[in-house]
Formats: C-alpha cells, structure tokens, sequence
RNA sequence: GCGGGUAUGGCGGAAUUGGCAGACGCGCUGGACUUAGGAUCCAGUGCUGCAAAGCGUGCAGGUUCAAGUCCUGUUACCCGCACCA
C-alpha cells in the first residue's frame, strides 16, 4: 500500500498535541536540557527552506535526547517588532499589530506542516505587552544603573527608513534592512552603556563552548588595543591629548593630527591664521559618509592649522597641528600623534605634506615605506630609549611618562555604545518622561507596560521625529516627579531589544510578577545548546551577553553568561548557487516540498543536503533520493518477520546506532543519515528484517522522519508509541564483524585485497599476503626491505630488484 | 591591509585524523517489467585505455613504507573587519 503521507502526518501532528509530548516539564529531578534556536522575524513572506535548517537540525538533537530520557526545553516563539511589518502597514494602511497577526498565523502553520516538537506552551511574543513590559523593565534597570544615558551625538540616519541605525546595522555604508544610503546625522539618542562590559565580554567568552570563529569575531569587533595617552602641550595654551598604541615611537612623532570635529578647532578659532582653509575641510568633510570617508583612505587629505604648533614631550621639539579626516573623532581621543617611519598612514601624510620622517626603530627602509612590523627591531635617536628591544621600550617610556605626569598606560576599545533609539512606531516605547524641570524621569515601574497608542498613521516624518511625537494625548504627561508638565520620550527601542533576553522568557513565559521566577531560571538556564547564524555575532548575540551580564550584576540571574554552548549552521543558498530572498525569486516554500513529498523528505533531504555548518545550495531533483528512501522504509514495514537481532545483520546495527548516535551531537547529519542508508541497502540486500531489527530502524529514523516512524511503529510493532520508547544503546564490541577485508600494497601501491579473521597476528597477516596471488607475482624476484601491517587495515610490502 | 575559512568525479558531498580516495545520494548508461513511464526493480558509472596497466583530491616542491590528511611555497574563491592611531 503506498504512503499517504498527507493523512500520517495530520494524525500524528495532531496526536502528539493531543498528548503533550513535547512540553518541558517543570518537575524537579529531571535531567534538564534548554535547546535554543534563533525565533523568526515573521515577515509577510513565510519561511523558505533555509530557515528550516537549523530547526530542523535542533528538532532532531531534541527529539534524539528526548528518547533519551532527557526533559527537553524546545521553544519557539517572534521577534516581532521592527520596520518590514511596519512599512507593509503603512502601504497597506493595515494596522501593524494585525499584519503581525497574520504573519505569525502563517509562520506558525509552516512550522506545524513540518512537525517540528515545539513546546508551545512557551510561545512569546515580542510585540505581546505582557512581553514587553520586561523589555522596558530592563530598560528602567539600565538607566537607574546609569547604563542608558541620553547624548547628542553623530547617528547613522537611514534616508529610506528615516530612523536612525546602529553602528552593527550600517553595512558598506548602508542600511543593513533595506539598502539605502546612510548618511551622519546630529541627532539626540539613548544610548546603553555597553562599553562598560567590553572587557568582560572578551574576558568570558573563556567560560563558553562557542565556534572558535564566532568568538574570534566578537573579540575583533570589541577592538582592544593597549598603549598609552600622552599630553602634549600647544601654543595655545590647551593640551592635546593623545592615544597610541605605540609610545615606543615617541620620538620620532614628527607632527600632530587631529580630527576634524574635534572641538579644540571652536576653541583655537582666534588664533588660527588659515581658519577659512579649516573650516571649509571640516564642513568638506561633514558633508561625506562614512563609506566616502573609507572609500578615499588611499589618498590623504588635510590642512595645516597655521597659528598654533605643539611640542614633543620626550624631546621638546616644536612640530606642527593638521586637521585630517583619516583621524576619526569616535575612536581614541580623536587627535594622534604622527610617527611617519612606522605608521603607512602617518607616512603617507608626511610624504604628500612633506614632513620630516625620523627612523626610530631599525631594521625597515624609512625612506621607501613605512616599518610598522618591528617586532624584532632595536631603538634608535629616542634618547633614553637607545638600544632597547620595543617592548622593553613601551615599558620604560610609559614609566617615564607616569613619572613626569604627562601621560599613563591606556586600553582602548573599538566597540562603540549601542545607540538604542528609533524614530517608528512599531517597538517598545521608551519608558522615560522628560521634564523641563527634572530632567529624564523613569516611568513607575507599576505603570509598565507602556502600551503603544492606537494612531491613524504609521508615517514617519522627515524631520526625524517618531509618529509617535503627532500623538499629543499620548504625550503631554505631567512629571511623575515634580508633577508639573512634561512629555513622553518619543522614540522606540531597536529590533534588537525584544530578542536580548528572550531565552529567559521561556523558562518561565506567563510570570506576571517578574520577567521569569528564580527557581525557573536556576532549572534551566544557561541555555544548554544555542544554534543561530553567523550574522548575528556581532549584533543580537553580543547584545544579549551584555544584557545577560547586566541582569547577572543585579541579580536577576544566576550566570555570568547566557548560553553554554553556541553553532553556526551554513546558509541554504537557492538552486542558482545565490542566497535565497523573494527579490531574486529563487525562495524554496517549505510548504510546497511538504505538499509534494511530505515532512518527513523534507526534514530527511534538509539533513542529508551536505554539511550543516557550510553552505550548500538547494536542489529540487536530490530530494528524490530522500524520498525514494523512505518509500522503501515504508514497504519494508510489510516484509518483517517475527524475531530479536539476527546474527548477519548485529554488527551493522551497531555500527549504525554508534554513528547515528554520535554523528548527531556532532552536527552530522549528512552522514547519519547516509549510515542508515547503508543500513537499509544491507537489509534489502537480505531481503527480510525481524521485528526487533525494525524497531531499531524506526527509532533511529525517528528524529529525522517522526511521522512515518510513529506510524510504522504502531502497525508493525504496536503496543505503545515510539516516541515514549528508548533510544538504542550500542556495544563497542559488537561493532565489528569477525572477519576484515585487508588491503595489500606493494611499495604502496594497492596491488590486492584478502578477508582474514579479524585481529590476526602480523606474522600471519604478512604470510597471507605474501602468498595471495597477484601479490606473489608482484614481488616475484625481488628482495624484501621492509613489511608493514596496520592491523585490521593494510599490509604494505617494500621491496627492491634484485 | 588585518582576521577567519574553503578548494575532492558531471553534481551535493564522504574518508575512523597519516593507512584501500570517491561512502551515501543525485544524475547518467544499459537491461527488466510495462499500453505507457518523470513509477519500480536489476547491473554499471573517477579519468585514460580494447586490455594489461597507468593517472588522479586547486598548483609546485618536500617529509614518509604510506599524504586529500603533515611541512614549505603558490593560486583562486568566499566570509568578517577595515584610515581604530
């Protein structure tokens, strides 16, 4: 009878919800395991089959464990706030939270049609009020812990979304979301303090299992350096302050840059001679993006502040102040000092203005190029610093400057704080109220949750106000301080907030009293095994840490970091080899693949498809092997006989249950999968299965293809369901047969293969070989130098003429 | 420029970490069954060659009885960061 894989897979999908097998218990005595995958954006588009790579890899670690005795928390639930489903409102004059509404319905069912074991008890919802009232929460907790300040600054200004971006989200110089130009624009903005926990966030990443690649990444995205600030008086009377990681190179700063925002300019205006010059390079260089700033970094630019001239402090040497835009205001001090022989920049400035370059350091060509690679260098014309290897350099002029007050040891970061406002709609209003008179006042926490007013239009303003600043009766507040009258905070918080701390949430998802009870958190986190991409390292999964560490020093939570164990899976690219998105049409809809061949193909080709951690490209005619696998699975079920594990066949099924068993921890599926292949060619090779050997099958099969699985089960085995029976256990010894098939090389070269009993004596090996045929033949005449056997492998003849 | 990664048949990919390269699947070739086949079953399938045999893991060397795997050099592609002082 063919398969109606329609049919099982509704009865089944509908029986497990029946039964409630898949909800994580909260009983005490379990043995606990908190599987988290990244929760969808649920846009108007639905999954294609690359999302349903990684739920489908940790829907199978889920579902294996489980029969493994183990109380898996598996939850799923939407990140649901930010701009795609807010633009769709906004054109299709539908209110956002109703879009969401069926975004998630759809999202949802794609995710049931492929039988995923979700508890879905523990659905959230960032979007939910009852959710993000602790989104705000944390929010209050930051700022009463001075973590979330409110500055004017330079913000990436978005020209399509009219919202401001953070750092993480401008990429190339345009919006990550929608790829339009992001210019700087001076704007007020909240920020959160998470500069404060860089060196933690390096620091920890010790404490975690995450790819070596993911941890690489966030420690060069956090950018320490270390080296030194150091004063350097002016003829303007003002010091300029200084950061170099290389203070060894002291003497030979040459001259001085600062940035064109740097606010000593405002302060020198009387003095500097050539003001017009360096006013029209500041506004030159305001009027540039970040991108254009980069994209002309070959070819130096800059204007000679003409008037006021500093002095080298180690040798007391006049040398002269530039403006230039390769000196970026957001990082260090925002001014340099410029060493020409050991820095490409610095020598690239020097050689178009022509200023003198002094070797400090040999062992380079200071005349042709820079040497900035001077590990193994010695110090030269730096006075007290002669003769010094520049480590110990570093060491004794940072000494020098402590001890003459005109500088100290400095660790400088590269990470920037998180600029956490957005001028839309759809996010968690800021929960501040500002006051004239008191400046930014929390909202009570019993006022949480802030809801978002019901407005008539989603548009957003050119000048950069949120639409929620036209709300007036949602506004105008009075000071819950001074109770005189103040405004509500306009702007939102990013897309980022809601999934900071979402894995909380599940452990404990309808606590109203607090974002999740103690005792919940203390069962299940950190999180066991997180799986997500490697886009998010350095936003979402960075974020949360910070947030996590945050919540850690309040006492929130009981762990210094949120997740144990963290894998990347590789992206499913489209048949054309290019990653899958609706604009190139190229999008593979899991429900169509379902509707075809079923969940199980589906979730068994998404598994075989290649290695999960790299990415493959989607192919429609390779998912047929998947299929035609599970037919023969199917009518197997109609040859089994009665019986245990039968003797020509007990090897392999350990083999298998050892493969399959290990491979899935370690993220192979491709391969697990392609040993119960191998398994299944054996049996049909044989012709017959008996029960117990069928069983087995089933319950390896299981996690890869549950609905077929249960269903053969209760036809053919019968007597309860499968997913309430136990993983198979393998025994080491079993594994291998009695006899091995040995190769035989001569002078490396395979000549022949012969069977022998397994673990053979070499003597015996070596003769057997000797005297197979071709072998004999192949070392007819020569003189033995030398004989190899690995056992149970290989045996290897060396021989020589004569 | 800095950091990380990849390279194996027509295709996706295996290879117990130095021990029989190409498991498993797709595709392809031939055959069977069939009114029919985009179903199923059987056989074959790295390349050259009628064969014997030879060649073969991006390229060039090296170590070794033995190299996809280790070492040296080199090329191409991908990802992340990038005027970070």
């Amino acid at each position: 009878m063919k398969y109606d894989f329609k049919a099982v897979e509704k009865k089944w999908q509908e029986k497990w919800r029946e039964l409630g097998c898949f909800k994580a218990s909260d009983k005490d005595g379990l043995e606990n395991f908190y599987i988290l995958i990244e929760f969808p954006y649920p846009s108007g588009y639905g999954l294609h089959v690359g999302h349903a790579r990684p739920y489908t890899a940790m829907d199978v670690l889920a579902r294996k464990r489980r029969l493994q005795g183990q109380n898996i928390m598996l939850p799923m639930g939407w990140d649901a706030f930010g701009l795609p489903t807010e633009n769709f409102a906004i054109a299709n004059k539908i209110h956002p939270a109703k879009v969401n509404e069926n975004n998630i319905k759809f999202f949802k069912s794609q995710l049931e049609n492929i039988g995923y074991s979700f508890d879905w008890d523990r659905e959230i919802d960032t979007t939910d009020p009852s959710y993000y009232k602790w989104t705000q929460w944390i929010f209050l907790q930051m700022f009463k812990h001075g973590l979330a300040y409110k500055a004017e600054m330079p913000v990436n200004w978005c020209t399509s979304c009219k919202c401001v971006l953070a750092n993480e989200e401008v990429v190339d110089g345009v919006c990550e979301r929608c790829g339009s130009d992001v210019v700087q624009r001076e704007k007020s903005q909240w920020m959160l303090r998470i500069t404060k926990y860089a060196q933690r966030l390096i620091d920890d990443l010790a404490l975690v299992d995450f790819p070596e690649r993911v941890k690489t990444q966030q420690i060069n995205w956090i950018g320490r350096s270390s080296g030194a600030e150091v004063t350097f008086k002016t003829t303007a009377g003002d010091d300029l302050l200084i950061y170099t990681t290389r203070p060894d190179t002291l003497f030979g700063a040459t001259y001085m840059v600062i940035s064109p925002e740097h606010p000593f300019i405002d302060r020198w205006a009387d003095r500097i001679e050539n003001l017009n010059d360096v006013r029209a390079y500041q506004k030159e260089s305001a009027r540039k993006s970040d991108f254009e700033r980069t994209e002309l970094s070959k070819d130096k630019t800059g204007v000679r502040i003409e008037g006021v001239t500093a002095v080298n402090p180690v040798n007391g040497k006049e040398i002269p102040i530039f403006i230039s835009d390769y000196v970026l205001m957001t990082y260090g001090t925002g001014a340099i000092m410029a060493v020409p022989a050991h820095d490409t920049r610095d020598w690239d400035f020097a050689k178009k203005f022509d200023l003198p370059i002094i070797e400090v350091v040999k062992g380079g060509n200071v005349s042709e190029e820079a040497y900035t690679d001077c590990a193994e260098g010695i110090m030269v014309n730096s006075g007290m610093l002669d003769g010094m290897s520049v480590e110990e350099a570093k060491k004794a002029i940072i000494e020098y400057l402590e001890k003459e007050g005109i500088g100290h040891a400095k660790v400088n970061y590269k990470l920037r704080d998180w600029v956490f406002s957005r001028q839309r709609y759809w996010g968690e209003p800021i929960p501040i109220i500002i006051c004239d008179k008191c400046g930014y006042v929390p909202l009570d926490e019993s006022e949480l949750p802030l809801t978002l007013p019901e407005v008539e239009s989603y548009e957003t303003t050119d000048t950069g106000e949120s639409p929620l600043s036209k709300i007036d009766s949602w506004v105008n507040v009075t000071c819950p301080h001074c109770g005189g009258p103040a405004k509500r905070e306009t702007d939102t918080m990013p897309q980022w907030a809601g999934s900071s701390w979402y894995y909380l949430r599940y452990c404990d998802p309808h606590n109203d009293k607090e974002l999740a009870s103690r005792e919940a958190l203390e069962r299940w986190m950190p999180v066991d095994w997180y799986n997500g991409g490697m886009e998010h390292t350095t936003l979402h999964l960075l974020y949360s840490r910070f947030w996590h560490k945050f919540l850690y020093d309040i006492g929130v939570v009981t762990t210094p970091e949120p997740y144990k164990k963290r894998t990347s899976h590789g992206m499913i690219l489209g048949e054309n080899g290019e990653k899958m998105s609706k604009s190139r049409g190229n999008t593979v809809d899991p429900n169509d693949i379902v509707r075809q061949y079923g969940a199980d193909t589906l979730r068994l080709y998404i598994m075989f498809i290649g290695d999960f951690e790299k990415e493959v490209s989607w192919n429609s005619e390779s998912i047929k092997g998947c299929n035609r696998f599970l037919d023969k699975i199917w009518s197997l079920g109609d040859k089994v006989v009665g019986g245990g594990m039968s003797a020509d066949l007990e090897a392999d099924f350990h083999r298998t249950i050892k493969k399959v068993t290990g491979d899935i921890e370690n993220l192979k599926f491709n391969t697990a999968v392609a040993a119960l292949m191998t398994l299944v060619n054996k049996i049909l090779d044989k012709g017959a299965v008996t029960k117990k050997e069928f069983e087995t099958l089933l319950i390896l099969l299981n996690p890869f293809a549950p609905h077929m699985t249960e269903e053969l089960y209760e036809k053919v085995i019968g007597g309860g369901y499968l997913h309430d029976c136990r993983w198979p256990e393998y025994d080491e010894a079993k594994c291998v047969e009695n006899s091995v098939e040995i190769a035989i090389q001569v002078n490396g070269k395979l000549k022949s293969r012969i069977t022998l009993p397994i673990d053979i004596s070499e003597s015996e090996a070596l003769s057997a070989a000797r005297s197979e045929e071709k072998t004999a033949a192949a070392i007819a005449g020569m003189t033995i130098v030398k004989e190899i056997y690995v056992k149970n492998k290989l045996v290897n003849i060396v021989v020589k003429k004569g």
